[in-house]
DNA sequence: TTGAAAGCGCTAACAA
DNA sequence: TTGTTAGCGCTTTCAA
């Protein structure tokens, strides 16, 4: 039952009022302002335009997606949108959405399988065309088993997910192509005269970090280097992590190291902080590198190497992704390019 | 009429195929599940529950936004959401609304009050629970007329409207005292011995660097230095208009000046680009200043002084201020407090 | 305490 | 082309 406005609160206008106000059925009103294939006269359309600018009518979406079944709403999937690569996706994602008209939700994770999965149940009680999911992404094959059931369940009921850099699961998926850019990153490296190297890994569990960790190897095995197991420090995804990685070195590690690589870009800076309490320099004492290549970037000095992202490109493909509902398990691989800058100089 | 659902798509379940599985009416389901005051019988709760878990069950959002006639979700409208000082709201604003039950979703203004507008008018179509505007807030009157407009509909149909930072209108607000934290930058700079200043002002239309500008001068006057209208360079509210605005300026001005306090801290970050990119050192050449202290100022070396606006609180009393229905046009003050670091250092 | 039934605002199949 | 009407999933009043 209708329960009575508040005082001082108006009923919103609804359909049914401009349909009155122009004097032709609500159909015919709905037909004209929310677009559906059938063509209406000129002139009913004329009247219900107008009707519906007087009463200052504005659709109500929730109902939209009630009498449709489906919603124009595509959810984002982060793991913190403080974060300096996330917000950067989450504005790509919205730049690519508006122009397929679709919302963006953008839910935080905190890095939690277990909410995760949580907010992907909610997402389908919402009705949500698509779940992008971006960032974390676990190898913990219990939870990970979880969450696939919960998503399987999501696509049972009509929507799409889509997964950004984070893979074996059976979804469609943009993919960085990690290996490959970290790969090219410790050759480069390698070239520029680098001999000895620390590298900063983020939770073993991660895949996107794990790739990233291994194209390095391949990278410096293609010329002969070979990464001891002892030369990968593990720590939390995020500057925290990569500055405890750092104040944790023992001494003798840190002097036989000519160049740290972070598995991204957060993490080398909270190093290169934790660097400076140590008194060292970047990059006369030690070189270091990156990975993503985050906005905030422009403001180091001296300017840090890394690979960049192309987080446009990553935003334009998963919404891609996210409209077309038969590309499932379908694949995009997006390409990152390293970028040499300051704080990896040529040695010797 | 219901659609066949797509071939290889499940209907999903909803609380009638609850109820029945439970044995028990529809309404009764529903005191259940989605708790209303009523009291349930302990049994019946129990088969509800089970029935419910067994089956999978999420409550479809949207169908209780139209039931209800409102949502629990709030809107946040910010310029740019890749800026650090908005993502951090974002997140700050997204934790203090989980602690009430509610969803936030992030809508992007582009600082374009023509976009802001249009977005208020569909989240009155949505029965948002709430819109708190962060960031922007112009002066210009016809458009702030009509942005006042439609938030004033959006409150006629129940809603609430929460300003951040942004005075002089008819709603609930938090406010940083913009004014006092600058007065007081001024003041704890000139004890530190300066005595010549660029201010980098952002668009004249913006209520918040106004204040900043306005309160960094009277902190000035208080200790009887004077604020030439020459010595305000107004530029973009962004990186790029801190750096820009160097790039302009003239030689003879840039020599003038002891200290750049830029109205934010991106201002700041583009600013000390700008400096470097014409061979001058921070703080050797020239002092600066920023206003936010954002995230990412971890980073910066030489440390940046800045004014910092503790944006967890904004966001618990801008969530604070959404709920509370009766509080229109409550008003509440949220402190900065001045944060001197190493690019202002103690002069002579 | 429980259930039947009306209603929220909108869409779409069907008939005219 | 337009209107009638049933229905989307849920809440809530009202009567039992």
């Amino acid at each position: 039952m209708a329960r009575a406005p508040q005082p001082g609160q108006r009923k919103p206008v609804t359909l049914f009022d401009v349909a009155r106000a122009a004097g032709v059925s609500q159909s015919t009103a709905s037909r004209v302002i929310n677009g559906s294939q059938r063509v209406v006269n000129e002139e009913l359309q004329q009247r219900v335009l107008s009707a519906a600018t007087k009463l200052n009518y504005t659709a109500n979406l929730s109902a939209q997606t009630v009498a449709r079944g489906k919603s124009t709403t595509v959810a984002l999937l982060v793991s913190d949108i403080a974060d300096g690569y996330f917000s950067s996706m989450a504005a790509a994602v919205m730049r690519a959405a508006e122009a397929h008209g679709l919302r963006v939700t953008i839910a935080v994770t905190e890095r939690n399988v277990e909410r995760e999965i949580e907010l992907v149940r909610e997402l389908r009680g919402q009705h949500a065309r698509a779940i992008i999911l971006a960032g974390s992404g676990y190898l913990d094959a219990k939870l990970t088993q979880a969450l696939v059931r919960e998503l399987q369940m999501f696509e049972d009921t009509g929507g799409t997910v889509v997964l950004v850099s984070r893979s074996n699961l059976p979804f469609a998926q943009v993919d960085l192509d990690n290996l490959e850019g970290a790969r090219r990153l410790a050759a480069a490296l390698v070239r520029l005269g680098y001999q000895s190297f620390t590298v900063l890994g983020a939770e073993r569990t991660l895949v996107a970090t794990h790739d990233r960790v291994q194209g390095f190897r391949l990278g410096l095995e293609g010329h002969g280097i070979m990464l001891r197991d002892d030369q990968i420090l593990y720590s939390n995804f995020s500057w925290e992590g990569g500055f405890d990685a750092i104040q944790a070195m023992d001494e003798s590690a840190l002097d036989a190291t000519e160049l740290i690589f972070a598995v991204n870009d957060e993490m080398a800076l909270g190093a290169i902080a934790g660097l400076r309490e140590r008194g060292m320099r970047v990059p006369d004492d030690v070189a270091i590198a990156g990975f993503d290549d985050i906005r905030s970037l422009r403001n180091i000095v001296p300017s840090l190497t890394t690979v960049r992202v192309p987080v446009d490109e990553v935003g334009r493909q998963a919404i891609a992704r996210a409209v077309e509902d038969g590309g499932r398990a379908d694949h995009k691989v997006v390409n990152a390019t390293v970028v040499l800058r300051d704080s990896t100089p040529r040695r010797r």
